[in-house]
RNA sequence: GCACCCGUAGCUCAGGUGGAUAGAGCAUUUGCCUUCUAAGCAAAGGGUCACAGGUUCGAGUCCUGUCGGGUGCACCA
């Protein structure tokens, strides 16, 4: 409701100066700095101060009395220090509110958006830093739809990769094990977790630049015990990455495989096509001799010859960035080919998830790819390699698929000091002395996803079980499992992208304060108090416009409107902004707001039926919007806590 | 060396396209459970928005420079 009134404000103040004079300027609206300014205010007579050559003053004092009773909804115009502040008109605006004329309706649309994240290795088990990524993604994601865009959630799978390559030389050359045998260690649980340990291993070894090369040989070739293995490794922790994200509601559409990308010669058109287009060359002389390489100019400025970045290498295979220009390219239509698909699982919500595979045979109709825009979730780290990447498409002539290819890039997570010492990770002096330690896959070094969310839960099951006793287990179990999720999540999106998140276990595991269980309580009290209620009224009937005004004249009750009403304001701006710290922050905002009246007023006890319908209305309205936030947050509010 | 990110309260962080007196959480101190659940509420202290210039009626926000910290710049991804 606030957006829509938001902006009829600034339509209405534009067509103004329009037909006054003959001004075509955009009129920004603001919230005042203090709420007994009102609800908006407008600072447009400042800007308009030199062209008009009149005081910010005058100006506004023009505008409040030319727009006086011109706009529905606006009970004051008034002005303070040049501003133009506006009061709405309460019982008006809670009386649309009720009569749910509050959304701005939006169309379903037909461009389809996709939206890449996770992108984990297949060849261990995830860590907290995976988890910034796809908890990011797959908010975003959410919030999208919740404004109706039509979305597909893609998770890319490096099955050939270097790090798939480590993990079989080691079950290869160290443990000695055949691809059946470990097929058969991969029925195990946690078999993400014995890989952890094991690439760590195979990493720190001497040899592993030897086995690595012969590998890697092995497994892009497609055929042969090493592929076998490939497979079997990255099968099986594909597995495990999907149960785990499961765990915290995250889900996917589809999982394009690298496997895929080279058996169905998708490299390989994309190759004719950057060879067509010069976009590549093949370098004779240097340190790339024998390589095709992109010149260093096509993706940075004042580019020397020793900026170029090698797209296919002297051994004749490609590197990740060749591949991702292929995928690319494959998002957006734009290759020619497809993939075949079978169907991977069903969620139990129903959703089904696909993944790549190179045959006809056993395939199932299912389309995917084709996108209009693309959000490619990866960590700054790998911004280099996205412009490369982008590079690659505008040197293809697709200036704007690069446009519409977003790196919806985010800073690491990385390990506080405190945390290292808790979890008994030995720091070298260098390391001691810095404000966070990075993880580190090779080392071994990092929170496991699960372990996490394990200790999330327990830690949220104790807190019930104080409180709830008389419930059921499997119910506690339940909701312990709700809360630790929602912690992790809200902990995972409260830090903007641009933030390093200098993960610190005890704060992870605090339920108090700037938390997510913080805002649930608030829904959950929400919840307590219509279920005493029980029937809740249909209050169109009951709650007339003047009733809600006499109400609204209470100021705190005035502000909890508001502020529950700016969901959808909220919403647009976090999605314009990528950011979905933007919507955390305001869940936790309106759980204040919510927490403040829960302890002000006694909504049962209120003797004045007026102003309990209006209290249990209030209530009602705000348990709604605050479960639709969290829900887009990809949270669930519990029964009880 | 070049590129990107960060620098705001003791700590961790917010501060839409510049706007009125810079905000939260944690920590500290102090109140509030006979109450719709205290995972809560209220109050107090705590700031040269790294520094210096510039643009502007107006700068935490934009520009330039300096200083700190981080991350990239592989025939790894």
């Amino acid at each position: 409701m606030f957006h829509s009134l938001e902006r009829s404000i600034s339509r209405a103040v534009s067509q103004y100066l329009q037909s006054k004079f003959d001004l075509e300027v955009p009129v920004t609206t603001e919230q005042p700095k203090q709420s007994s300014f009102g609800e908006v205010a407008l600072p447009v007579a400042f800007q308009l101060a030199r062209q008009l050559k009149k005081p910010p003053v005058a100006i506004a004092k023009d505008l409040a009395d030319g727009l006086k009773d011109q706009i529905e909804g606006i009970a004051a115009l008034e002005v303070a220090s040049g501003y133009l502040n506006v009061r709405f008109h309460r019982g008006w605006y809670a009386r649309r509110i009720l009569e749910g004329n509050d959304f701005d309706t939006q169309e379903l649309s037909i461009r389809k958006t996709i939206v890449e994240h996770t992108n984990i290795n297949p060849n261990k088990a995830a860590h907290i830093g995976h988890l910034r990524n796809a908890i990011l993604g797959d908010t975003f994601v959410r919030m999208m739809k919740a404004m109706g865009t039509r979305v597909e959630v893609q998770n890319y799978i490096d099955n050939t990769g270097v790090q798939v390559a480590d993990v079989v030389a080691g079950f290869h050359f160290i443990e000695k094990k055949t691809a059946a045998e470990v097929a058969e260690i991969a029925k195990r649980p946690r078999f993400d977790y014995y890989c952890w340990d094991l690439y760590s291993r195979v990493a720190q070894m001497e040899e592993i630049k030897q086995w690595r090369g012969e590998t890697i040989h092995g497994i892009e070739s497609g055929h042969g015990p090493l592929s076998e293995m490939g497979h079997v490794v990255a099968d099986a922790i594909v597995e495990c990455h999907l149960n785990t994200m499961l765990r915290l509601g995250i889900q996917y559409d589809v999982l394009p495989r690298e496997s895929e990308i080279l058996h169905l010669q998708f490299w390989a058109s994309c190759f004719e096509q950057l060879k067509e287009r010069n976009a590549i060359y093949l370098e004779t002389e240097g340190k790339n001799a024998g390589c095709w390489v992109m010149p260093g100019s096509a993706f940075r400025e004042n580019a020397g010859e020793e900026d170029s970045k090698v797209i296919v290498r002297s051994n004749g295979t490609v590197t990740y960035v060749g591949k991702d220009t292929a995928y690319q390219l494959w998002k957006f239509g734009l290759l020619g080919k497809d993939f075949y698909y079978r169907k991977l699982r069903t969620y139990p919500n129903g959703q089904a998830c696909y993944v790549s595979q190179s045959m006809r045979e056993g395939s199932e109709r299912a389309a995917f790819g084709g996108g209009t825009s693309v959000y490619n979730v990866i960590d700054s780290r790998q911004s280099y390699l996205q412009d490369v990447v982008a590079a690659g498409l505008r040197a293809l002539g697709y200036d704007a698929q690069a446009e519409k290819s977003i790196h919806f890039s985010y800073e690491m997570v990385a390990l506080s000091p405190r945390t290292c010492v808790e979890l008994g990770i030995e720091l070298s002096e260098q390391d001691k002395a810095k404000p966070y330690v990075e993880m580190s896959g090779r080392k071994g070094l990092g929170v496991k996803a699960d372990d996490l969310i394990d200790q999330l839960i327990e830690r949220a099951k104790t807190e019930v079980d104080s409180r709830h006793a008389e419930k059921p287990e499997d119910g506690r179990r339940k909701v312990a499992e709700q809360i630790a999720v929602c912690a992790l999540r809200y902990f995972l999106l409260k830090f903007t992208r641009t933030s390093v998140i200098a993960f610190d276990l005890q704060e992870a595991l605090s339920f108090e304060g700037e938390t997510g269980p913080y805002v649930q309580y608030a829904a959950v009290r929400a919840r307590n108090i219509l279920r005493k209620v029980g029937a809740v009224p249909d209050f169109k009937g009951s709650l007339t416009e003047d009733m809600l005004d006499t109400e609204l004249q209470t100021e705190d009750l005035w502000q909890l409107l508001l502020e529950i009403s700016r969901l959808e304001s909220v919403l647009a701006a976090a999605v314009t902004s990528g950011e979905p710290a933007a919507l955390a922050r305001y869940a936790f905002q309106l759980a204040q707001g919510f927490s403040r009246f829960y302890h002000d007023y006694r909504v049962l006890d209120e003797a004045d039926e007026a102003r309990r319908n209006v209290l249990i209305w209030m209530t009602q309205h705000f348990a709604r919007q605050l479960e639709k936030t969290l829900n887009t947050l990809g949270i669930e509010v519990p029964e009880y806590m």
